[in-house]
DNA sequence: TTTTTCCTTACGCCATTTGTAAGTGTTTCT
DNA sequence: AGAAACACTTACAAATGGCGTAAGGAAAAA
């Protein structure tokens, strides 16, 4: 089953989640130290952190927002307070969905149920800047459309979303290309460029791989 | 900006929302002929559709599954009926987001905005149960696992997808692989089911396909 | 201009995909 | 049980696409 981390300094409140949440079958945790909650909850690696607002210390906005930044799974935002202001803060930060409470049971475990689900199964993409490109198969995605890199393609534009916006030298590529610096024709790793180029050309990709002269290749943006 | 597409059937309602919509800055398309509303749709292929529930013919509950399993954008459910049940319902089909009306204007153009972030650049990848399925690459997604179909395995097992779970007779199929369905040898589709069955057998979806003898194939769940 | 570095295009080899063929297994009907 | 219809599997060859190699052109630095 799926695990859930739960964010609530109230002791009697939280006692209620996870009472309502390990009757569902999760297999919950809570952070009962409020200190260095994101590294905490990073450790944890939940599938859904149920986030409270008024936490002691560091505001319940300033977690989403760390998290979001991490590219961690689903946030689904829980509060007393009943201001649509806040509503829309969350929201605004990313979070995935809002509730306040005190709340009905079965609309939170649906509401939990409904995030897990769009989130399972999802794949690990990583953002690009102004794309997707799935690791495994090195599918890449602009907006509606998607195409299949080949695998010396993939792997090249992989490593220079990893390293954005550093320079990547072309003696890390070679070594990523064909395990080894030495003994490589040096232009087989250009030709291998300019076919990326003209892949990334498909998607109105352009301009996105920067050569450096002397050092190697970046990729824009961030 | 974007283009949200909007299916009311209440003329008053619509047109506040078209009218609140267009001011926040959105291509606004409504709905106006309540028939084969899903098609309609799809030819706008809008970045988000305000679905409501209750419609003349069709129920919006019907309309949000079929979307869904086209791999369409975010749908957000909005509904007069302050029934848990409906909104349970509703996120239990795949819906993204759900709102009860009469509805605050800056609620609604928050939780807009909130989606469309959120899938923004996002592949439209089909929900096919167990895994999910990009319709222009045929890229394969289970758990943290995918791999690339071929064309010929893709595109079975994407019509399979959309007519889960109904059967799809080997005569479309041949139709769909081969543009007819006369003087083509029997065989060439068993082997490409042949084929597909192993692919899936390598992220442990063995037995997805079932054969109806006389009739077709189908895929299971839902 | 000369030199260095980088880019582009074309060619041939190799792996993958796909239709064809042939044989085996399974269900249904008499 | 036997036969016929239907479905599944494996193997092979042609077509396709990815990749390294080679050679020449373009651009930046000296």
């Amino acid at each position: 089953m799926a695990r859930v981390t739960i964010v609530e300094d109230d002791p009697l409140m939280r006692e209620e989640l996870i009472d309502i949440l390990q009757k569902a079958g999760y297999e919950v945790a809570a952070i009962a130290d409020f200190q260095d909650i994101v590294a905490q909850i990073a450790t944890l690696a939940p599938d859904l952190v149920l986030l409270d607002i008024n936490l002691p210390g560091q505001s319940g906005f300033e977690i989403c927002k760390s998290l979001k930044s991490q590219g961690t799974g689903p946030i689904l935002i829980l509060t007393s307070r009943d201001k649509l202001q806040d509503e829309l803060h969350g929201l605004d930060l990313g979070a995935d969905d809002y509730l306040t409470k005190p709340c009905n049971r079965d609309r939170l475990l649906a509401r939990i149920q409904n995030l897990l689900r769009r989130f399972e199964g999802r794949p690990g993409l990583i953002n690009g800047g102004s794309f997707f490109l799935d690791p495994n198969t090195f599918t890449l995605y602009k907006g509606s459309q998607s195409i299949v890199l080949s695998a010396n393609e993939g792997k090249i534009l992989l490593t220079l979303v990893q390293h954005r916006p550093e320079i990547v030298s072309k003696s890390a590529l070679r070594e990523l290309l064909w395990g080894t610096d030495q003994y490589i024709d040096e232009n087989a790793l250009q030709v291998n460029l300019t076919r990326l180029r003209k892949t990334l050309r498909q998607l109105n990709l352009e301009d996105q791989i920067e050569t450096i002269r002397g050092q190697g290749y970046r990729l824009r943006g961030r």
